[in-house]
DNA sequence: CCGGAACTACACTGCACGGTGTAGTGTAGG
DNA sequence: CCTACACTACACCGTGCAGTGTAGTTCCGG
């Protein structure tokens, strides 16, 4: 007996094309300003069927957090994947670099992340109990990991990678998302230097020294 | 000619009162679920006269936004003085923890900084283009000026200060701030370990070598 | 051909909130 | 005592918007 009068399930295109107005409008103009109406326009559907989906704008704005938050992850995943897996001492700086780069650009506009972050703290904040931990961490864990491996390896000096993880968030994205407020990531020539430059101080201070 | 309709001006204690009012409330509920007569009450106020002080929310939030820039300065500014100043190798690293530690405590909850930013950008950002780039920026020239004097005197080697700034900020303050979202910074021992991290990669990276 | 599910179009409710107008109260200064 | 001013209390308007109810259309499977 769930009090719910039974919400549409499954991945059906418009229940997507939903999901993607929404992201969009949130994104750009907020979660409060944000008419349920106007995702519906948006997305080519009915405000009704909105409705018929997700019951009310929470949940919408939950299913959007949480699709973002998933692809977010496996980009980063297999980033992590496809340039730092197999690096020797010579290549880690430029790897490094191209990881952060990729992840940059990827990350459709760019501050997605930090803009997700906002989404799902200043607008959700008391009002969902999202069980967000998930999520939040898991680009930090996955690249702490990949750390930890590289100190086994020998090539880094990571004693808490999960910190080191932090740490180099902070001063690649951290510092371009600070600088470039409202730019996206994807073509500003201002990103690279940035990343560049982090990644070097993120080198100097843990590459395993001799 | 203008326009406007003669707001009341100076430093009253009722202008203080909602402006603090207004701050709190916009910092823990943000700025589209605060109505107006929510801070007219806490200001212990009528709305009415929040009305006449400031005309329109908007320029409530530009207040607010400028208020607590300018004490963040001066927090900062004085902050450095204190604990920067007279400065030797065998004490830098005390020194910019204690420099991070203040600064994260003096600032009333802590991550106001992040959340003025947010204030600025989600909220008002489409609506009102108030010249932000000093209160932004000053922290970080102010922190760059007192680098680019530690390089001077022998201590450092930070070839960008600015950048170097920015990246002291966020390995330090930007950290905590990711790994402690709600939390506030004056209490939870959580961030002191953090702080010290933080300025510990940063000296790894940026201090002179011989 | 029938029934039901997915949808749309649209009207409609209820409410919260920004903003205003105004009558009235307290108080300080001349 | 009178005026001016800061301020309150309160009623009021307009609007935008979340959410619902419903009648009608299309389409599909049996």
């Amino acid at each position: 007996m769930a009090s719910a009068k039974t919400l549409r399930e499954g991945a059906t295109p418009k229940r997507a094309a939903i999901v993607t107005a929404a992201r969009e409008l949130f994104f750009s103009d907020g979660f409060d300003r944000t008419s349920v109406d106007a995702v519906a326009a948006r997305a080519g559907v009915s405000k009704r069927t909105v409705y018929d989906y997700f019951g009310d704008k929470v949940t919408l704005l939950n299913a959007v957090v949480d699709t973002v938050g998933q692809s977010m992850v496996a980009t980063i995943r297999r980033t992590l994947d496809e340039t730092l897996a197999e690096v020797d001492a010579a290549g880690l700086e430029d790897a490094l670099v191209a990881f952060s780069m990729r992840v940059s650009t990827d990350m459709l506009g760019s501050p997605e992340y930090a803009t997700l972050q906002r989404l799902a703290q200043t607008d959700s904040g008391h009002l969902a109990k999202l069980d967000r931990y998930e999520i939040d961490n898991a680009p930090e864990e996955a690249l702490a990991e990949r750390f930890a491996a590289l100190t086994e390896a020998g090539l880094l000096d990571v004693t808490d990678p999960r910190l080191g993880a932090d740490q180099f968030i902070a001063l690649t994205f951290g510092v371009a998302l600070n600088r470039l407020r409202s730019a996206n990531a994807a073509e500003d020539p201002r990103v690279r230097p940035i990343l560049v430059e982090g990644v070097r101080v993120f080198l100097r201070a843990y590459r395993s020294g001799p």
